[in-house]
DNA sequence: TAGATTGTTAATCGATTAACAATC
DNA sequence: TAGATTGTTAATCGATTAACAATC
């Protein structure tokens, strides 16, 4: 897989991409042009074309896009075609939540560990997984291969958390605490902090 | 406030600042550079003088930026320097997260009513709020004056709920579903998918 | 005053869109 | 074949960064 310099932009579309194709696999359709997918995703299909063309050559002209076939190339482009473990630190109401949530959409990204400091959390169970102190995690993190730690600790805590994690070898970091970590460059941080998303949605209120 | 065109890259940027400035001033610090947030916000300065500068002149030639002004002033432009009521639709766990979460944080953008159709969670309370059934929806809406909906039921149920939203005058939505929403030009969408984030976080992961 | 830092213009860089030859 | 649609180049558009006069 070459890839010569591709920006954030175009890979944040490829999961929108992903996701209305394993619509489509559903429905059982076959084939898909850039064009229809522009039309439900709202998007340009040049811009789409363009996207998936710096991975390969996935289309067949005059015919369009091959479900399918489409639908595993992009897997493998994100690398959720092999399994990947997460470490989800903070067992509060958003830590289970997501730890329920992840369980039946994508079982190939898991939930392999999950811990907080509560003396009354920890050793509770949440699905098959017991919350452990976070003495635990650098070993944790190291016997099984966890690759993203899943921060929802409070903001206070989130960089000491961010810290461990890095030097634990944590590669990914998904934050959801309301701060901006600091993390080496080797490390990737998103962020999913749902003050700022409703923050800007207010701008475009009126 | 004249606002010429500002496109949403300023606008995500301006909570992220908002952050910052207030742990300064929790930290009693009264002014500071463009510089100085550029450095703890992995920013270029440039721009962040540049994105203000859209909104009016905030800081100080030699000075800066005051630090309380220019907190009372992002509040202004992103309009959460007054109340905006929220509707939850979806009780699940990541809705009972969400509306946790948002109680002890921004009391300016409040979570006013819950819905869910599980016979077994109507009329069960949330904090101070008690689950209403979905057919109240469009009522609630008008009464408590909500402008935002946030969508956290399934990805199957999600346009479903997305259209009467928008029929009973919500004007954003934040759309933690799975799924592409389609709305008139008028209301605005935010996404929070989760699988998303963990999907984008995975390409770059090695 | 001298040093610092803004607001803004101009230069650069990058991303999106249009257009079209290639070809199924 | 004729129509459709890709992959890709070129044109456009927009966003970021550099530079600097203005000025506190």
């Amino acid at each position: 897989m070459k890839t010569p310099k591709i920006s954030e932009a175009v890979v944040r579309r490829l999961p929108v991409y992903l996701r209305y194709l394993q619509e489509l696999q559903e429905l059982h359709i076959r084939t898909v042009s850039s064009y229809e997918l522009g039309q439900k995703l709202d998007m340009n299909p040049a811009q789409i074309r363009k996207d998936l063309a710096y991975f390969g050559e996935f289309g067949r002209k005059g015919i369009g896009y091959e479900v399918n076939y489409l639908v595993e190339k992009i897997k493998q482009i994100l690398k959720i075609d092999r399994h990947l473990n997460c470490a989800l630190i903070g067992a509060g109401h958003l830590g289970i939540a997501l730890s329920n949530y992840n369980r039946f959409t994508q079982e190939k990204l898991s939930i392999a560990a999950i811990f907080d400091n509560a003396p009354d959390k920890v050793g509770t169970s949440v699905g098959t997984l017991t919350i452990q102190p976070l003495d635990e995690l650098e070993q944790m993190v190291r016997e099984r291969d966890i690759l993203i730690g899943i921060i929802t600790v409070p903001a206070t805590e989130a960089q000491k958390v961010a810290d461990r994690l890095v030097e634990a070898g944590v590669k990914g970091i998904l934050n959801f605490a309301p701060v901006s970590l600091r993390v080496p460059t080797h490390v990737s941080v998103r962020n999913a902090d749902l003050t700022t998303e409703l923050q800007t949605l207010a701008y475009y209120i009126d």
